[in-house]
DNA sequence: GTGAAAGCGCTAACAG
DNA sequence: CTGTTAGCGCTTTCAC
């Protein structure tokens, strides 16, 4: 079935099919009324594909993510798949799982498809990757990291800032055996920036990290629980432990829970994200609430409007919970 | 930069450039070594739009899924996703909100890019979705529920088989006084049909559901914590309540530890779906694992080896956790 | 307001 | 083993 056969059946040109589809150019209203018709009639779904070859631009949006498995990506492309689809965007998506040569590959793959834009989590990138979504002549929208140099859009906040906060605000409340407990730092580079700027801020008040446990693999609930396990079996007298992000945060709170640690009397516990788990626990987590969702819609919204260079600093919210 | 550039660079015919790039029919080693030269210096990346005009078969694989809110679909993606990717096909996705009138839409727009295959979650559609994807010719791929007819090829397990194990579970355990928590049943069928092969089994053995709370909207962990509330506010003497999903049952078991309820042993809490987080609170919950990850997995790979239609039935397991 | 024709960049016969 | 050629189904001038 194609625009050709149409074409034939309304008894029009095929250029006259193509432009009441689009919705593009002039026609009068009986000649839109019988292309609409046998369209109907015919079931003709128009194809894609050879139209984003004839025309210029594509309607593909390209996700490269680190994971599906952390709650924060799945919201980004929530938020962004929603302004797409009303704008008739189309969202493709590959999974990087928090490998730079990886990502290069798969950036490679999707710039394959010729797509508007390609969006990538944070700015940390290999040349390669660089280099070739420079030459790609595509938009490039880095997410949830602005603490770098943007290629070309940037939609996020500083995750630089949110260790900042969370290290002043644990300050604040008097805390000062302040512990760490996070996933692996080195592929999760933006939780590597958070816990870099909270031990600076320590640092700048005279007061030390006194201990740390960082677990292999990715952030989860169990490795939380376990890696504060650890770390309390190594050093007691901590009052504050901070974590990698709310899931690992959960996971100490429920260590706590279930070895009856009183929080935060005896231990604080302070998070990253601001998942709504965290207002439903018996006390609610306090937490860096993210605009994660709203990340996916702002990068859309720039790209269906084809926005200049710029970075959107969408900032982020501490959540005074009862944990700390 | 096109094929042909690469082909003059080279000083070959663009079909030869074809075939050394796909790796397919036969050239010497000396055209070989001079085309990826080519390849490399230009910097060309193949326009898999025209590739995919050109040929028979796309490489696209569409998703149209309820929700990327709940983690089921996430799992879901991941699972498929990195067996694409190895098989270097491109997933597609768009979210339906559980509305099977955007599915329709969705899936309409998702043919248009004329995708190898469209997965969809659960086997209730619309007549037109039915119709449309019937008549598309590409394969058709329904995930998560076995209890209907599959259009073509189905993978996941039976949702009232998990509703009847629950309460049969929950029967054999001794409980008779059971309630429930759900979210918007009308529009998560599936949870629907775990639901009233769950109130079967009750009847089967004589015994009926005490109360019942169903929230509107999506399904939450506030949503099940706010559901138990009210539950119990109606009706104080349940011995267990059976959720319509771990996130909805990790709320109650919220509840129950912000209220000092003791758990089992004045009520018990069951949900589904296995969550991670559940085996890492205080006490593990009770519940169905679904082999969500494996869904995806299992469906790609039958895709990718354009296998026959059939019904994959991957089943679940029911984990007796400490609180039911 | 409408149609004819020339591509978009690639693949797939088909010769050689 | 390699080059030539004819499309894939649509969009986009450009006449009419």
């Amino acid at each position: 079935m194609t625009l050709a056969e149409v074409a034939e059946a309304a008894g029009v040109g095929e250029s006259t099919v193509s432009r009441v589809l689009r919705n593009h150019g002039s026609f009068s209203g009986k000649t839109r009324e019988r292309v609409m018709a046998a369209v109907e009639r015919l079931g003709y779904v128009p194809n894609r594909i050879a139209g984003t070859l004839a025309s210029t631009g594509s309607r593909l949006v390209a996700f490269v993510i680190p994971s599906l498995s952390n709650i924060v990506f799945p919201d980004v492309l929530r938020g962004a798949s929603a302004v797409l689809e009303e704008n008739r965007y189309q969202a493709v998506f590959s999974v990087t799982d928090y490998d730079p040569g990886k990502e290069e590959a798969l950036a490679a793959a999707m710039l394959a498809w010729r797509p508007a834009a390609v969006m990538l989590a944070g700015c940390e990138h290999t040349e390669g990757t660089v280099k070739m979504l420079r030459a790609s002549g595509c938009r490039i929208v880095e997410l949830l990291d602005l603490d770098g140099d943007a290629l070309d859009i940037a939609v996020g906040f500083s995750n630089r800032a949110a260790g900042r906060e969370s290290a002043a605000f644990l300050l604040k409340q008097g805390y000062r055996r302040i512990g760490y407990v996070g996933h692996d730092l080195n592929r999760d580079t933006r939780a590597g920036k958070r816990f870099s700027s909270f031990c600076e801020t320590l640092d700048a008040h005279d007061t030390q990290l006194v201990a740390r446990e960082i677990l292999a693999g990715a952030s989860s609930v169990e490795n939380g629980r376990l890696g504060l396990e650890r770390l309390l079996a190594r050093t007691a007298d901590l009052d504050a432990v901070y974590f990698s992000n709310d899931d690992m945060a959960l996971g100490g709170y429920f260590h706590c829970l279930a070895e009856g640690i009183a929080i935060p009397s005896k231990l604080a516990i302070f998070g990253y994200n601001g998942l709504d788990i965290g207002r439903a626990t018996p006390q609610p987590l306090s937490t860096i609430r993210t605009p994660r969702v709203a990340t996916g819609q702002i990068a859309a919204q720039l790209i269906v409007a084809n926005a200049p260079p710029q970075a959107v600093d969408l900032g982020f919210e501490l959540i005074e919970g009862a944990t700390a």
